[in-house]
RNA sequence: UCCGGAAUAGCUCAGCGGUAGAGCGGGUGGCUGUUAACCACUAGGUCGGGGGUUCGAACCCCUCUUCCGGAGCCA
């Protein structure tokens, strides 16, 4: 008896096949009964008819309920109606365990509920799907970083100070050395990376005591930093465009099952594989002004105004050389322009705001220094990361995803809670 | 932190001053091709907590709690 995976059944068709999974869910009608099996790799109808399978089986088989986990032998055959469909003709049923009544029914529920069962709810098919879908962005964008030479380089996760202001930290003790705080970004430390290893990037959950209640915000995401010595501004946003694109093509062939599930728009994601737009921050502004925002040259994007700047675009947008005041100490002065720095974010279209923010660092050791103190920075703190300006210091640049953010819009997932297994949120820590 | 909204059966909701309801889920029975199967019967409730108004409150008022959506901040 060959033990096989519900993806590969069309493989084995004629042939005795033995399923291991679990009851997504039963119907019986009179002497049939049907059971839709899934195993973690798809789902697949099975058959059961009373007079082949044999009474007491039968009996035993119809006593399965929603989510009981079983066993079932069987022989694979085309679906009777559908093109391209299989089902199991049953000859064995084993429950290993009998479900108790599963909470969440076929029905509608509310997120309150479906977030307290979110141990339960990531079962489910659109639940199922997204977490693929997850799965395939992270494979994504590690395969495009390792084909350019990136080199995986993990930042700490417990550090003593803050990477851009401390009142969105978690805090805690450490030991004697006094406070430490959950990192909010890698980003410092792969600059060091850099000068060892040449490209660099981390994977790993950050955090973010902010006390934001949106769609697109969690307390605890994920988050990619890629940082490369001797890039420059545009070759950086030249190496974003590239990536995303990868992901794009890499999701579309990988995930076509999922995206379905989802209702994701296939043609809007293809659409979006194609050179994306730049405009720089003033430019941002004067047009933002003419569509009736009231944003001004010294300020940071709204919500609304990433929904205005992108509703007309099929691509996403670059929004490069910010003022200064804006942005973080460690951004690089624009040479056309000391009030501007050489920053940019990449905005998704369909209102998912931010997917990326990156900058070329600034390499200078005196401009660092002074840009440093001028926002009251504990410079001892940071010593070791003005070191690096002083021993072979080079240009560089940088970007970070958020990991979230990005499944959120590729997979067409309307809010972000769902695009990562387990949710933290400001109201919510439980399971 | 600010601005909105919600809380009634296991779940999703209706009821909005006069005997607590539906669909789904559960249970029992029926059906040889079902697709959130269907049909019949059935069990299931301190109407979020506390206080008030009223002859009478799920419904009106006050308060607390919990949650949702959004803003700001950010990825």
């Amino acid at each position: 008896m060959q033990d096989v995976f519900i993806k590969d059944i069309d493989k084995y068709i004629d042939k005795q096949v033995r399923l291991k999974g679990w009851v997504r869910n039963i119907r019986h009608s009179g002497k049939l009964l049907f059971i839709i099996l899934r195993d973690g790799t798809g789902e697949l109808q099975t058959v059961a008819f009373q007079p082949d399978l044999g009474d007491e089986k039968f009996e035993l088989a119809k006593r399965l309920t929603l989510e009981s986990s079983v066993i079932i032998c069987g022989i694979p055959k085309p679906h009777p109606k559908k093109e391209n469909v299989y089902e199991l003709a049953v000859s064995d049923v084993m429950p290993i365990q009998i479900a108790d009544e599963y909470p969440i029914s076929k029905k509608e529920h509310g997120p309150d509920f479906l977030l307290s069962n979110r141990h339960l709810w990531i079962r489910s098919q659109k639940q199922w799907a997204a977490l693929r879908i997850r799965h395939s962005v992270y494979y994504g964008i590690c395969n495009y970083l390792n084909e350019q030479n990136f080199i995986r380089f993990d930042s700490p996760i417990l550090t003593p100070n803050a990477c851009e202001g401390t009142t969105t930290l978690f805090e805690l003790e450490y030991f004697d050395e006094g406070k430490a705080y959950l990192s909010q970004s890698g980003q410092l430390y792969l600059e060091t990376g850099i000068m060892s290893l040449g490209r660099v990037y981390d994977f790993g959950p950050v955090f973010r005591a902010e006390r934001s209640k949106t769609r697109k915000h969690l307390t605890e995401f994920w988050m990619m930093d890629a940082e490369a010595a001797y890039v420059e501004h545009e070759e950086n946003m030249q190496i974003q465009e590239e990536l995303i694109r990868y992901v794009i093509r890499y999701v579309l062939s990988n995930c076509k099952l999922e995206l379905e599930i989802l209702e994701r728009n296939v043609e809007a994601l293809k659409a979006a594989d194609a050179p994306f737009k730049r405009i720089t921050h003033y430019e941002a502004v004067e047009f933002l002004r003419q569509k009736g925002s009231d944003i001004t040259h010294n300020k940071d994007l709204g919500a609304q105004d990433e929904v205005l700047l992108t509703e007309d675009s099929t691509v996403p947008v670059f929004v490069e050389r910010w003022p200064q005041e804006i942005k973080a100490f460690y951004m690089k002065r624009d040479p056309e322009n000391p009030n501007l720095v050489l920053g940019d974010d990449l905005i998704a279209p369909e209102g998912f705001g931010e997917l990326i923010g990156g900058s070329q660092r600034e390499d200078d050791y005196d401009l660092l220094y002074s840009r440093m103190v001028a926002e009251k920075m504990p410079i001892e703190d940071y010593q070791w990361y003005l070191d690096l300006r002083k021993y072979g210091s080079v240009p560089h640049s940088g970007f970070g995803i958020g990991l979230e953010r990005l499944v959120a819009w590729i997979s067409g997932v309307p809010h972000i809670r769902e695009t990562i297994p387990f949710p933290r949120m400001i109201y919510r820590i439980y399971p």
